[in-house]
DNA sequence: ACTATATATATTGATATCAATAGAAATTGA
DNA sequence: TCAATTTCTATTGATATCAATATATATAGT
Protein backbone atom coordinates (compact mmCIF):
# COMPACT_ATOMS: atom_id res chain seq x y z
CA UNK A 1 0.00 0.00 0.00
CA UNK A 2 1.09 3.54 -0.67
CA UNK A 3 1.84 5.77 2.15
CA UNK A 4 1.53 8.83 -0.25
CA UNK A 5 -0.63 11.87 1.13
CA UNK A 6 -3.23 12.91 -1.61
CA UNK A 7 -6.00 15.76 -1.68
CA UNK A 8 -8.32 14.94 -4.49
CA UNK A 9 -8.72 17.87 -7.30
CA UNK A 10 -12.39 18.24 -6.03
CA UNK A 11 -11.26 19.18 -2.89
CA UNK A 12 -9.33 21.71 -4.33
CA UNK A 13 -11.92 23.09 -6.58
CA UNK A 14 -14.03 22.96 -3.08
CA UNK A 15 -11.83 25.00 -1.13
CA UNK A 16 -10.63 27.79 -3.81
CA UNK A 17 -14.73 28.20 -4.42
CA UNK A 18 -15.61 28.31 -0.73
CA UNK A 19 -13.09 29.71 1.08
CA UNK A 20 -14.01 33.34 2.64
CA UNK A 21 -10.45 34.45 3.16
CA UNK A 22 -8.88 33.63 -0.33
CA UNK A 23 -12.34 35.55 -1.35
CA UNK A 24 -11.34 38.63 0.20
CA UNK A 25 -7.82 38.78 -0.23
CA UNK A 26 -8.43 38.31 -3.86
CA UNK A 27 -11.39 40.99 -3.70
CA UNK A 28 -8.78 43.51 -1.42
CA UNK A 29 -5.76 43.32 -3.88
CA UNK A 30 -7.77 44.05 -6.89
CA UNK A 31 -9.59 47.30 -4.94
CA UNK A 32 -6.46 48.24 -3.65
CA UNK A 33 -4.63 48.26 -7.37
CA UNK A 34 -7.73 50.41 -8.18
CA UNK A 35 -7.55 52.93 -6.04
CA UNK A 36 -3.65 52.75 -5.73
CA UNK A 37 -3.65 53.50 -9.76
CA UNK A 38 -6.14 56.13 -9.23
CA UNK A 39 -4.79 57.88 -6.45
CA UNK A 40 -0.79 57.91 -8.02
CA UNK A 41 -1.53 61.07 -9.27
CA UNK A 42 -2.02 62.26 -5.74
CA UNK A 43 1.11 61.14 -4.41
CA UNK A 44 -0.89 58.59 -2.35
CA UNK A 45 -1.97 54.58 -1.68
CA UNK A 46 -5.25 53.41 -0.88
CA UNK A 47 -3.77 52.98 2.14
CA UNK A 48 -2.44 56.17 2.86
CA UNK A 49 -5.40 57.63 2.16
CA UNK A 50 -8.15 55.97 4.30
CA UNK A 51 -5.12 56.00 7.33
CA UNK A 52 -4.64 60.06 6.87
CA UNK A 53 -8.79 60.61 6.21
CA UNK A 54 -8.70 58.44 9.18
CA UNK A 55 -6.89 61.31 10.74
CA UNK A 56 -8.81 64.44 9.81
CA UNK A 57 -10.78 64.59 13.16
CA UNK A 58 -11.46 67.65 15.97
CA UNK A 59 -8.80 65.70 18.28
CA UNK A 60 -5.70 64.38 17.21
CA UNK A 61 -6.39 60.53 17.94
CA UNK A 62 -4.19 57.86 19.50
CA UNK A 63 -2.34 55.18 17.79
CA UNK A 64 -4.57 52.41 19.65
CA UNK A 65 -7.89 53.59 18.00
CA UNK A 66 -6.88 54.43 14.95
CA UNK A 67 -4.94 51.09 13.99
CA UNK A 68 -8.89 49.58 15.63
CA UNK A 69 -10.35 51.29 12.95
CA UNK A 70 -8.47 50.53 10.28
CA UNK A 71 -8.35 46.70 11.56
CA UNK A 72 -4.85 46.72 11.16
CA UNK A 73 -2.14 45.31 13.78
CA UNK A 74 -0.60 48.30 15.80
CA UNK A 75 2.92 47.64 14.69
CA UNK A 76 1.95 48.39 11.06
CA UNK A 77 0.31 51.70 11.64
CA UNK A 78 3.92 52.50 13.27
CA UNK A 79 5.60 51.44 10.54
CA UNK A 80 2.95 52.95 8.24
CA UNK A 81 3.11 56.62 9.55
CA UNK A 82 6.91 56.46 8.81
CA UNK A 83 6.51 57.38 5.04
CA UNK A 84 4.11 60.15 5.78
CA UNK A 85 6.01 61.42 8.92
CA UNK A 86 8.94 61.81 6.44
CA UNK A 87 6.82 63.68 4.02
CA UNK A 88 5.98 65.92 6.41
CA UNK A 89 2.35 65.38 6.31
CA UNK A 90 1.51 63.67 9.19
CA UNK A 91 2.96 64.83 13.05
CA UNK A 92 3.31 62.10 15.86
CA UNK A 93 3.28 63.83 19.37
CA UNK A 94 3.61 63.08 22.43
CA UNK A 95 -0.05 62.82 24.74
CA UNK A 96 0.29 64.90 27.28
CA UNK A 97 -2.56 63.13 28.98
CA UNK A 98 -0.58 60.27 28.58
CA UNK A 99 3.04 59.95 28.55
CA UNK A 100 3.01 56.07 26.94
CA UNK A 101 1.15 57.49 24.55
CA UNK A 102 1.49 59.19 21.41
CA UNK A 103 -0.92 61.39 19.34
CA UNK A 104 -1.36 61.58 15.61
CA UNK A 105 -2.23 64.30 13.51
CA UNK A 106 -2.27 65.76 9.63
CA UNK A 107 0.28 68.71 9.11
CA UNK A 108 -1.60 71.97 6.99
CA UNK A 109 0.49 70.36 3.97
CA UNK A 110 -1.05 66.57 4.53
CA UNK A 111 -4.63 68.27 4.77
CA UNK A 112 -3.56 69.72 0.90
CA UNK A 113 -2.05 66.55 -0.09
CA UNK A 114 -5.76 64.66 1.29
CA UNK A 115 -7.83 67.42 -0.15
CA UNK A 116 -6.46 66.70 -3.76
CA UNK A 117 -6.96 63.31 -3.32
CA UNK A 118 -10.53 63.49 -2.20
CA UNK A 119 -12.04 63.97 -5.65
CA UNK A 120 -9.96 61.48 -7.15
CA UNK A 121 -11.81 59.14 -4.75
CA UNK A 122 -14.91 59.69 -5.28
CA UNK A 123 -15.04 59.36 -8.65
CA UNK A 124 -13.04 56.13 -8.25
CA UNK A 125 -15.57 54.96 -5.98
CA UNK A 126 -18.70 56.04 -8.15
CA UNK A 127 -17.32 54.65 -10.99
CA UNK A 128 -17.08 51.07 -8.73
CA UNK A 129 -20.36 51.37 -7.45
CA UNK A 130 -22.22 51.78 -10.69
CA UNK A 131 -20.31 48.29 -12.17
CA UNK A 132 -22.32 46.47 -9.05
CA UNK A 133 -25.99 46.38 -9.42
CA UNK A 134 -28.41 48.25 -7.31
CA UNK A 135 -28.17 48.14 -3.56
CA UNK A 136 -24.99 45.67 -3.82
CA UNK A 137 -22.70 47.94 -2.65
CA UNK A 138 -24.47 48.55 0.70
CA UNK A 139 -25.15 45.14 1.34
CA UNK A 140 -21.24 43.99 0.63
CA UNK A 141 -20.00 46.79 2.93
CA UNK A 142 -22.37 44.98 6.09
CA UNK A 143 -21.13 41.58 4.68
CA UNK A 144 -18.01 42.90 5.07
CA UNK A 145 -18.08 44.83 8.41
CA UNK A 146 -19.33 41.71 10.22
CA UNK A 147 -15.94 39.96 9.15
CA UNK A 148 -13.91 43.12 10.84
CA UNK B 1 -10.04 84.84 3.92
CA UNK B 2 -8.20 81.83 5.24
CA UNK B 3 -6.58 79.98 2.63
CA UNK B 4 -6.63 76.98 4.83
CA UNK B 5 -7.59 73.38 2.90
CA UNK B 6 -10.15 71.53 5.18
CA UNK B 7 -12.17 68.57 4.67
CA UNK B 8 -15.28 68.57 7.09
CA UNK B 9 -15.81 65.49 9.14
CA UNK B 10 -19.11 64.53 7.80
CA UNK B 11 -16.70 63.69 4.69
CA UNK B 12 -14.28 61.72 6.45
CA UNK B 13 -16.85 59.50 8.50
CA UNK B 14 -19.39 58.73 5.02
CA UNK B 15 -15.67 58.35 3.36
CA UNK B 16 -14.89 55.65 6.28
CA UNK B 17 -18.33 54.55 5.85
CA UNK B 18 -18.93 53.78 2.86
CA UNK B 19 -15.73 53.58 0.98
CA UNK B 20 -15.46 49.60 -0.20
CA UNK B 21 -11.78 49.74 -0.48
CA UNK B 22 -11.62 50.16 3.23
CA UNK B 23 -13.97 47.73 3.72
CA UNK B 24 -12.11 45.10 1.88
CA UNK B 25 -9.19 46.14 3.20
CA UNK B 26 -10.28 45.57 6.91
CA UNK B 27 -11.65 42.22 6.05
CA UNK B 28 -8.89 40.93 4.60
CA UNK B 29 -6.51 42.05 7.42
CA UNK B 30 -9.25 40.46 10.37
CA UNK B 31 -9.00 37.19 7.82
CA UNK B 32 -5.63 36.55 7.36
CA UNK B 33 -5.10 37.11 11.16
CA UNK B 34 -7.74 34.76 11.63
CA UNK B 35 -6.68 31.92 9.56
CA UNK B 36 -3.05 32.63 9.91
CA UNK B 37 -3.26 32.09 14.06
CA UNK B 38 -5.01 28.36 13.12
CA UNK B 39 -2.86 27.18 10.42
CA UNK B 40 0.51 28.71 12.29
CA UNK B 41 0.70 24.66 13.83
CA UNK B 42 0.69 23.64 10.31
CA UNK B 43 3.49 25.84 9.33
CA UNK B 44 1.23 27.95 6.99
CA UNK B 45 0.05 31.41 6.27
CA UNK B 46 -3.65 31.59 5.02
CA UNK B 47 -1.69 32.95 1.26
CA UNK B 48 0.73 30.13 1.30
CA UNK B 49 -2.25 27.79 1.90
CA UNK B 50 -4.57 29.37 -0.53
CA UNK B 51 -1.20 29.29 -3.39
CA UNK B 52 -0.39 26.04 -2.53
CA UNK B 53 -3.81 24.52 -2.40
CA UNK B 54 -4.38 26.03 -6.16
CA UNK B 55 -0.95 23.75 -6.97
CA UNK B 56 -2.51 20.68 -6.17
CA UNK B 57 -3.79 19.87 -10.03
CA UNK B 58 -3.25 16.73 -12.35
CA UNK B 59 -1.10 18.87 -14.27
CA UNK B 60 1.58 21.51 -12.90
CA UNK B 61 0.53 25.37 -14.21
CA UNK B 62 2.47 28.20 -15.21
CA UNK B 63 3.06 30.82 -12.88
CA UNK B 64 1.04 33.84 -14.96
CA UNK B 65 -2.85 31.67 -14.72
CA UNK B 66 -2.35 30.82 -11.13
CA UNK B 67 -1.19 34.57 -9.85
CA UNK B 68 -4.77 35.60 -12.12
CA UNK B 69 -6.76 32.88 -9.78
CA UNK B 70 -5.02 34.64 -6.96
CA UNK B 71 -5.76 38.03 -8.22
CA UNK B 72 -1.77 38.82 -7.63
CA UNK B 73 0.94 40.61 -9.37
CA UNK B 74 2.74 37.99 -11.31
CA UNK B 75 6.02 39.43 -9.38
CA UNK B 76 4.47 39.19 -5.82
CA UNK B 77 4.11 35.58 -7.27
CA UNK B 78 7.60 35.22 -8.02
CA UNK B 79 8.37 36.78 -4.45
CA UNK B 80 5.52 34.30 -2.60
CA UNK B 81 7.14 31.19 -3.86
CA UNK B 82 10.99 31.55 -2.29
CA UNK B 83 10.22 30.38 1.19
CA UNK B 84 7.99 27.88 -0.02
CA UNK B 85 11.01 26.73 -2.71
CA UNK B 86 13.24 27.26 -0.04
CA UNK B 87 11.81 24.72 2.61
CA UNK B 88 11.56 21.99 0.27
CA UNK B 89 7.35 22.15 -0.42
CA UNK B 90 6.93 23.57 -4.02
CA UNK B 91 9.36 23.29 -7.21
CA UNK B 92 9.54 25.55 -10.13
CA UNK B 93 10.82 23.78 -12.90
CA UNK B 94 11.03 25.02 -16.79
CA UNK B 95 8.39 24.63 -19.09
CA UNK B 96 9.25 22.34 -22.09
CA UNK B 97 6.50 23.58 -24.08
CA UNK B 98 7.24 27.38 -23.77
CA UNK B 99 10.91 28.20 -23.03
CA UNK B 100 10.17 31.91 -21.38
CA UNK B 101 7.78 29.79 -18.98
CA UNK B 102 8.21 27.78 -15.86
CA UNK B 103 5.34 25.40 -14.12
CA UNK B 104 5.03 24.75 -10.40
CA UNK B 105 3.85 21.64 -8.28
CA UNK B 106 3.84 20.40 -5.00
CA UNK B 107 6.72 18.36 -3.75
CA UNK B 108 5.91 15.47 -2.33
CA UNK B 109 6.69 17.19 1.21
CA UNK B 110 4.67 19.82 0.39
CA UNK B 111 1.70 17.41 0.13
CA UNK B 112 2.18 15.69 3.19
CA UNK B 113 2.06 19.67 4.61
CA UNK B 114 -1.07 20.69 2.91
CA UNK B 115 -3.02 17.80 3.56
CA UNK B 116 -1.42 18.06 7.32
CA UNK B 117 -3.60 21.65 6.64
CA UNK B 118 -6.49 21.16 5.33
CA UNK B 119 -8.67 19.96 8.26
CA UNK B 120 -7.20 23.16 9.80
CA UNK B 121 -8.98 24.90 6.88
CA UNK B 122 -11.87 23.02 7.01
CA UNK B 123 -12.49 23.80 10.91
CA UNK B 124 -11.71 26.91 10.66
CA UNK B 125 -13.80 27.84 7.78
CA UNK B 126 -17.19 26.17 9.13
CA UNK B 127 -16.72 28.48 12.74
CA UNK B 128 -16.42 31.09 10.46
CA UNK B 129 -19.54 30.32 8.35
CA UNK B 130 -21.15 29.59 11.77
CA UNK B 131 -20.76 33.21 12.64
CA UNK B 132 -22.75 34.48 9.69
CA UNK B 133 -26.29 34.11 9.27
CA UNK B 134 -27.73 31.48 6.93
CA UNK B 135 -27.32 32.64 3.57
CA UNK B 136 -24.30 35.59 3.68
CA UNK B 137 -21.60 33.97 3.01
CA UNK B 138 -22.42 31.95 -0.49
CA UNK B 139 -23.44 36.01 -1.23
CA UNK B 140 -20.55 37.32 0.11
CA UNK B 141 -18.79 35.11 -1.77
CA UNK B 142 -20.25 36.19 -5.23
CA UNK B 143 -19.93 40.05 -4.13
CA UNK B 144 -16.46 39.81 -3.00
CA UNK B 145 -16.03 37.64 -7.03
CA UNK B 146 -17.92 40.51 -8.69
CA UNK B 147 -14.87 42.81 -7.16
CA UNK B 148 -11.80 40.31 -8.22
C1' DA C 1 13.11 34.29 -42.99
C1' DC C 2 13.04 38.71 -40.53
C1' DT C 3 11.51 42.29 -37.92
C1' DA C 4 8.24 44.20 -34.74
C1' DT C 5 5.44 43.21 -31.14
C1' DA C 6 3.67 40.58 -27.43
C1' DT C 7 4.17 37.34 -23.64
C1' DA C 8 6.38 35.04 -19.43
C1' DT C 9 9.14 35.67 -15.75
C1' DA C 10 12.88 37.84 -12.59
C1' DT C 11 15.04 41.66 -10.01
C1' DT C 12 15.14 45.89 -7.36
C1' DG C 13 13.25 49.19 -4.33
C1' DA C 14 9.53 51.00 -1.59
C1' DT C 15 5.85 50.07 1.32
C1' DA C 16 2.59 46.85 4.02
C1' DT C 17 1.81 43.15 7.17
C1' DC C 18 2.27 40.65 11.40
C1' DA C 19 4.78 37.81 15.38
C1' DA C 20 7.90 38.14 18.89
C1' DT C 21 9.84 40.96 21.90
C1' DA C 22 10.99 44.91 24.82
C1' DG C 23 10.46 49.33 27.42
C1' DA C 24 7.83 52.76 29.72
C1' DA C 25 3.91 54.38 31.97
C1' DA C 26 -0.75 53.62 33.86
C1' DT C 27 -3.82 50.88 36.57
C1' DT C 28 -5.20 47.57 39.97
C1' DG C 29 -5.23 45.02 44.18
C1' DA C 30 -3.61 44.24 48.56
C1' DT D 1 2.06 52.81 49.13
C1' DC D 2 3.83 49.20 46.36
C1' DA D 3 4.07 45.24 43.70
C1' DA D 4 1.77 42.85 39.95
C1' DT D 5 -0.57 43.43 35.91
C1' DT D 6 -2.12 45.81 32.04
C1' DT D 7 -1.79 49.15 28.39
C1' DC D 8 0.64 51.85 24.76
C1' DT D 9 4.05 52.04 21.54
C1' DA D 10 8.66 50.85 19.04
C1' DT D 11 11.98 47.62 16.99
C1' DT D 12 13.46 43.54 14.48
C1' DG D 13 12.88 39.95 11.24
C1' DA D 14 10.19 37.44 7.90
C1' DT D 15 6.96 37.61 4.36
C1' DA D 16 3.60 40.11 1.08
C1' DT D 17 2.62 43.58 -2.23
C1' DC D 18 3.25 46.22 -6.35
C1' DA D 19 5.72 49.61 -9.89
C1' DA D 20 9.43 50.04 -12.81
C1' DT D 21 12.44 47.74 -15.35
C1' DA D 22 15.04 44.08 -17.77
C1' DT D 23 15.64 39.61 -20.30
C1' DA D 24 14.39 35.77 -22.97
C1' DT D 25 11.31 33.55 -25.91
C1' DA D 26 7.16 33.29 -28.76
C1' DT D 27 4.09 35.12 -32.19
C1' DA D 28 2.51 38.00 -36.00
C1' DG D 29 3.04 40.64 -40.06
C1' DT D 30 5.58 41.29 -44.16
Amino acid sequence: MSNATEIPFATTLLVRDTCLCLHAQRAARALARLFDDALRPAGLTNGQFSLMMSLNRPEPPPMGPVAKLLAMDQTTLTAALKPLQRRGWVEVFPNPRDKRGRLLRLTPEGMRVLTAALPIWESTHAALEKTLPEGNAERLRQDLQALA
